[in-house]
Parts: structure tokens; C-alpha cells; sequence
DNA sequence: TTCCGCGTGAGACAATTTGTCGCATAGCCA
DNA sequence: TGGCTATGCGACAAATTGTCTCACGCGGAA
């Protein structure tokens, strides 16, 4: 398990989350709690980093795309306050040449959503090079991963599903079938 | 420019290419010769680690997929022997997850291919600070945002084909073939 | 050493899924 | 009414998967 520093309860390690989704935040607050964590929330890059200039967190999780600013001058200062923070960047639009700039900023890992619970507990264990046993259980199936993606970009324009087979670079036809067959469990 | 350190004449900094396309480094050398480095090639790991024990180089640029192993291990390698050296890890089959991995290791930039000497160039003098990267526009393709997922798992999983066709529930068959085709652009 | 389990690469062929066209309907807007 | 776009769906070819099967390499147990 995680263990915690020395701020706050030692049972329940300071975890602050950043994102400009509300909902996103909530649903993450609620499952990280769940696991032990001590949640607070921001959902913009002034409100974390005054949150985190009176007490300083021990777990971070930002988003890449706050509004107008990059989430990574977050991490920097985060990292400038407290070396020892793990902060777990993500984003929904990812690419390669943020990743290794947020890697270089001082970021523990680096996801691409949508992720679950689990796989930001394992980002957050994570050290280079050694196997670590990912232990955890069962990521997404990849049907899975495409089904929640695609309901993401979907409702993101409106549930157009031309736009959303232009935007996904897939033919307005597959989609079609796609939605029309599998909510897809598990 | 690129400034050389102690090693060799100063005028020359050295660098190590690493990469099992024989062409490929023919051509970069002779780039980067025109560029003032003094070149040394190795077309697998084994000699790449001999040739920079007898003499560490100064830059490097290593290809993450040689043959069997992964590039990742010259990598630290390379930088246990001197935290010095500038490595730019490239690669035809790019994902966030090796990025990561790669830049955790201690790699100064990685690329995609292909690349231009230029762009090598540009990345071994890049710094952490700025590089004005666009946040990226779009999402990803879902094509793309499966290779990066499938990434993912294949490095939390030792890039054990077999385990993770079996967590991501999809036949071993189909992974292998999903894997030797280079991942989408964009 | 030999046998066994396991991971891997690859060929072959059928079963599915996609890519493409085409066509018809429907809402918007000038 | 004509032009533009979204949508649903049938049909058929093209591409991708699911399955099976072999062979090879490697490390550990017998």
C-alpha cells in the first residue's frame, strides 16, 4: 500500500486533484477517498496553487488542459515546493511531446484518459525500471477503453456522430454499428 | 552550437548512434559529421556497451527497439557510466509509455521517426523549460489512443506479449499483429 | 541431459468487422 | 425550392481477427 509522509493523519496522505471537470473531480475524489486518501479539489491553476502554497500535498494528480494554461507549470511548482510530491499528470489529449516535457517537470507518470482508480494508484507506485509487480487487476479491455473514449468525444460534440467519426478518423458508418451494438461490459 | 565538454578534441564532441538500420546510421553519421561530431556506430546493445566503456561518449542517440532487447537498458547504462551524457532515445513505434519510460531513465528527449538531423540537434540542446509545446488540439484517433493503451499495459506488464494479450482479453495472435504494425499518425 | 512449461514468431484459413457506395428521409436556412 | 448536413441502413468487397498449429529458445525440475 501507499504509505504517507509525515503531514496530516499519517493514515490519510494529502492528495490534491486539479481539473477543470467538475464531475471528472468528483467521481476521482470519491473513489481515491474510498482508498484512503485525504481529497482536495481545483479546479483551476490559481486555486491549486494557493492550495497548495498553505499546505502543501503529498500526492498530486493535474490535468493537462486547465482552461487557458498548461497544467505543467503546475507541476513545477509543486515540485519546487515539495521535491518529494509524486504528482500523476493526465490528460485527454495526449501526446508525446507533453509527456516527456511533464516526465522532465518532475512527474511521476503520465496517463492518457480515460483511467481508472487503479492505474493512478499503480502511476503513483511506480518507479522507473523495475517491475514492481503492476499487480492490479484487470485494466479496461481494449473494446472496453474504445466504448467509454468514443462516448467521451461524442458527448463532447453534441452526440453528432458524423463530427465524431470526423474527429476520431473513423468512418461515420463504423461508428454507427459500434454504437448501435455493445454498451460492452467489462 | 552545441559546446563540447573534456573529452577528445574539444572541437568534436563524441556521440554514439545506436540502431539496427545500417542505412540509417550511415546516413545520420554522415549528417552529423558534416555537424562536428565525431561519430561511432553500434547496431546492437552488446556493442554498444562495449564501445562506450572504453570510451563513454558524450552524445548519444539510441533506438528503442534493437532487435530483442529494449534500447531502455543502454539507456541507464549509458547514464550510470556518465549522468553527463545527452541521449536521445528515436523510435518508429513511439508511444507515451515508452516516453516515459525513457525519459525516467534519464534520456534527454525522445522522438519519433522519422527525424532529421535537425530535429536530433534541436533535442539534445532542448532544456526542461521551454519549448512552447501547442496543448495539443485534438483527441486522439481511437486507433492511436489504443496503440498508447496497449503501450501502456505492455510496459506495466514487463512487455510480456502473452500477459498482456491475456489482461487486455484479446488473442496473442492479434496483439502480435497489432504490435509489428507502426503506430498511426496522430 | 532430457522433459516440461512458457513466451514468441509466423503461416494458413475461416469468421467478423470495416470501408465504401448508394439511396432515402429530415431539419435548417436563405 | 435548392443547397448543405446529419442520420439510418442495405449490400458487397477489403481488411482485420479468431483459431489452430508448428517450431524455436530458455530456464528449471527430474
Amino acid at each position: 500500500m501507499i504509505e504517507s509522509s509525515l503531514t496530516d493523519d499519517s493514515e490519510h496522505p494529502s492528495l490534491l486533484i486539479v481539473d477543470d471537470d467538475v464531475v471528472f473531480c468528483e467521481v476521482l475524489s470519491k473513489a481515491l477517498t474510498k482508498r484512503g486518501f485525504s481529497i482536495t479539489c481545483a479546479h483551476t491553476i490559481e486555486d491549486a496553487m494557493s492550495l497548495a502554497e498553505t499546505s502543501t500535498p503529498e500526492y498530486a494528480i493535474v490535468d493537462l488542459k486547465l482552461s487557458s494554461e498548461s497544467g505543467l507549470v503546475l507541476v513545477e511548482k509543486l515540485r519546487n515546493l515539495d521535491p518529494g510530491t509524486r504528482i500523476v499528470m493526465l490528460t485527454g489529449y495526449a501526446s508525446i511531446a507533453t509527456a516527456v516535457e511533464a516526465i522532465k517537470l518532475g512527474a511521476t507518470h503520465y496517463l492518457a484518459k480515460p483511467v481508472d482508480a487503479d492505474e493512478i494508484m499503480a502511476a503513483f507506485e511506480r518507479t522507473v525500471g523495475e517491475a514492481n509487480i503492476p499487480i492490479s487487476a484487470h485494466p479496461l479491455s481494449v473494446g472496453r477503453l474504445e466504448w467509454e473514449y468514443i462516448q467521451r468525444i461524442l458527448t463532447e460534440n453534441d452526440n453528432n456522430i458524423s463530427v465524431t467519426a470526423r474527429i476520431l478518423n473513423m468512418h461515420r458508418r463504423t461508428l454507427q454499428r459500434k454504437l448501435a451494438k455493445r454498451p460492452l461490459r467489462e
